[in-house]
DNA sequence: TATGTAAAAGATAAAAAGGTCTTTTAATGA
DNA sequence: TCATTAAAAGACCTTTTTATCTTTTACATA
């Protein structure tokens, strides 16, 4: 019922390659990583893997780095955290009971289970290209940055 | 936005508590841990906290074990996530953005926001004992257990 | 075709979560 | 008051997750 750090990664950064890449203009890892703030070696490591999974594309070399095809922008989120999670990891108890079902439910799965099916719809029905229009138009920013400078931080 | 596995222990076991324990009815982590089918000296530790923090209470020695006491079963859900995880645990963003709120939501704030809310209502509303009762009447098992034999074991 | 660039691959390390074991302390009652 | 019982305390181990580092491979172009 949680995404793991690599799946959040996997998420956003596909996202921005979304946006901010294509065929002709390939992203490294280390400019993407820096963008989003995530560590680059790790990222490095997934990208690997979405890679095999065809959720993103790469090429090496001078001018490499990756990017998304069309194919690869019509996949959804699912996708991703299949590739990376797996979906099972989405779909456990929320109090870890075995099983928990209409049947024999836990004290929350009536609160949980819509939840469930509506935020896996959107990562379903939504490609990743409408996702990343969508961010786009409202100008939000995924990044896991600090945008306003944290306090604890300016006083050390 | 997740509960570690020893919250979910914690929860469990602490209205197993409430339903079968009394000042005069202590049960020791041996029992509960094989009721609801956790690691005993995992357990243990986890009940070392929870007795630190109030959320129950125990006696040592011969006729001793854990118990709750009126105070103790007027504490609610909340209170032993907050002993166990923290209750930021359940704040953070869906997707891991550092700041997610409905000026700068994530692509499904919206979705989780409510759910949050829903749940975290429901967590603080009702105290353990009033859970508990509920859980009685209407005759659910809470334990980690698999009720229905599991074919995958049947088979090897 | 040599050179530089960037991903792939794989080994390794660090941190966190989960789990175990042993010794000490407190309570009981014989 | 001594033996027994069960929790408390704390050291320790294992697994999983997160993160890093080094070497190899592929590609581009000068």
């Amino acid at each position: 019922m949680m995404l793991s750090r690599a799946s959040k990664y996997a998420i956003l950064s596909t996202l921005f390659l979304c946006e901010h890449s294509s065929v002709d203009k390939k992203i490294s890892v280390k400019v993407i990583a820096e963008s989003i703030d995530v560590p680059s070696p790790f990222l490095a490591k997934l990208f690997q893997q979405l890679v095999r999974g065809k959720i993103i594309s790469s090429t090496k070399g001078p001018n490499g780095g990756f990017y998304l095809t069309e194919a690869n922008s019509k996949k959804n989120v699912c996708d991703i955290i299949e590739n990376i999670d797996g979906l099972n990891k989405l779909n456990d108890c929320f109090l870890g009971l075995n099983e928990c079902d209409s049947k024999n439910p836990c004290p929350v799965h009536f609160i949980v289970e819509p939840f469930k099916n509506n935020i896996l719809g959107k990562f379903r029905d939504k490609t990743i290209m409408e996702f990343a229009q969508e961010i786009a138009e409202k100008g939000r920013v995924l990044t896991l940055k600090d945008i306003s400078p944290d306090i604890n931080k300016l006083t050390k």
